[in-house]
DNA sequence: GATGAATGAGACTTCATTCAT
DNA sequence: TATGAATGAAGTCTCATTCAT
């Protein structure tokens, strides 16, 4: 006897809600300061049904990395490194990268802790190291693009690439808001400095 | 009967120890995985002597990320804001400051995790938020003066700033490795972008 | 509406599946070590279904004791103690127990653990020891019996009953293989010495 | 600083007080049935103290039913097989063993539990066949010697020693007394038949 | 002061049992 | 009746902290 659709839903509910609660502890309380129970009571579901969706504490943790991962992904990963006007590219993936950080702060507090401790939480960081190495890279090739049409100065793509994610985790870090707001467009604005544009760049492009 | 010169030494010596075995295992482990029986172990030490230096673990980890906030504190301050020649200043000052974040690492690792966590480790985190606010004004100064004297191009001095200390933490975060060596010097000389240089701006001043 | 009469044999195959999975499990891994869940799959039925057929697993592992006894007493109790020949009784009885001793190696080894910690199974127990004690009995009659007629020489009957029926569970419990072969058969023969012969016994009566 | 003698011996009282209630449970309730809070109860010791003493119930559980061997091995190996009067010598084992086996009851019935379910403590099961096979073995020539002599009657002795380990192993399960009584004389006295004597044995040489 | 045994709170996890579908 | 998700009691084990020596 399979079970009905409404069952179905209500266990990907009941899922949901788990990995939500246990997103928001993990990032403010750290993975030990995190208990099943503490996730259990804030997903408002027995302490048992922790362990019928999730194999371990272990396993809820990685699923809880991994799984946005993919909307990180679309988000940062979208813009277009072989476009013909690299500067014009550079100030909306700015934007939409600042953006996207702002707005994706608890999961990216749980990246940072992730990262921080990367011996610790190995399998789990293969998985966020493997894509900022394609990040960094698609970055790399829109500065080399800039570079070449002259929008850019001449500098090492890959350092600028890897200057420019670095800045991005430590605007992240250093911030505590969770919203979008005219400071994070400040940054985003600012931080086009970086690239070292050429000619005399104003707000225009972005506003 | 008081203790003689060569007992405090030692004790001195000991407490030395427990704190950079702490320091080490609080970094690579994290706070819960770090256990008082580990640190003795490292710190070669008996399980017991680390309560009769350190009042708790909590007392110890406290200890651990703020005593070394003196150090940091002073690689990191050193600087003149006021200098008559501010594109000098900010180059060396870059330099200096990559060259300390790339020695310090383990520590700032640790600094990593309380900054990411700052609810669960308030109180010392707000040891190192002071200190945050004290830095990025004194940076925030130099990069005004520069905007004053034309070296930079006019923008939010703090929002440049405020820049600039995440892109060094975000550095430290993404990378792995213990000592200053090319990249980090590369690094210095590309993040002078971040703060505008109106002038051409050749490798010079820092070779 | 009334179960069909191939629904109710349907029940019944699968009521014996279970009967049978539990009954392997338990022998080999103990009460505590078997869970629901593994009977189920060995089973292979589903999970809930263990409890439509047992009220919980305290009844399951009564009924896998106490149901094969009926099978064990039949193989054990089907001796004639008033044969007028119990020389060639008590060695064609001491085939079968062993034959039977041999094949019913998984149930005995269940019979091991409940004789072996009584206490704690005394419900269980309880029908064991009812039967053990029937068969000592009717053992202890037939060595009257042979000593009567003088081919057993004189001893109490019902030690040397105690001590054939512990020398059956004893080789049961020492052996591991599961087929009655010439070494049990060898046991068979030898065992007969228990009962002190007094005419020159040979293997005669056996082959 | 070293512990004190006091100290030691503390400890090692401590230690035996938590073998000893961990015998007596696990021999009665089997392993599942023992908790460590049981354990520490009985031992009128503290939860965690059980943990000082050993790694965890595993190990605990090792040395229960190992440490015993020691005694059990001395207790029944003392025969000399190679006597010159192997029927007084299997008389005198035979007194022995019942002897030691009545006293031995707790520990033994712990034995049972191992040999009956050794796929499942396949460790420590190990040691206890091997001293099997010893006890076998040794057994196996004093009945050679007998037979060679002439006070056996001629048969495989291996089968002989086989089916004697049994029979005190089986005696041993199948009673539920802790002392050696007038049975467990009558026990020994009777199952010197095993060994097939040739002469008239009377219970001259046991009385 | 130095040591490490003693303690027990609290975490993770398993699993029998219930019950809605 | 068959199924398997939901639940929470109970067990193992870790580890910070205390304290006697």
């Amino acid at each position: 006897m399979p079970l009905s659709e409404k069952q179905i839903q209500n266990m990907e509910l009941r899922k949901k809600k788990i990995l939500e609660a246990a997103m928001g502890l993990f990032a403010t309380e750290g993975y030990e300061g995190t208990t099943i129970k503490k996730v259990s009571v804030a997903a408002n579901v027995s302490f048992g049904s922790v362990f019928t969706y999730f194999k371990d504490k272990e396993a809820l943790f990685y699923t809880v990395v991994v799984e946005p991962l993919t909307e990180l992904k679309e988000r940062v990963l979208f813009f277009d490194e072989t476009s013909a006007d690299p500067l014009l590219e550079t100030k909306q993936m700015l934007r939409e990268h600042f953006r996207a950080f702002a707005e994706m702060n608890r999961y990216l507090q749980l990246v940072v802790q992730v990262v921080g401790q990367h011996e610790r939480y190995a399998d789990v960081f293969k998985e966020l190291d493997e894509f900022h190495d394609v990040f960094r890279g698609k970055v790399g090739k829109l500065v080399q693009n800039g570079q070449q049409i002259g929008v850019f100065k001449k500098q090492d793509p890959l350092i600028v690439a890897t200057l420019y994610t670095s800045l991005l985790i430590g605007v992240r870090l250093n911030s505590t808001d969770n919203r979008y707001s005219d400071v994070w467009e400040q940054y985003a604005v600012t931080a086009l400095n970086l690239f070292a544009p050429t000619e005399k760049v104003t707000d225009k492009g972005l506003s």
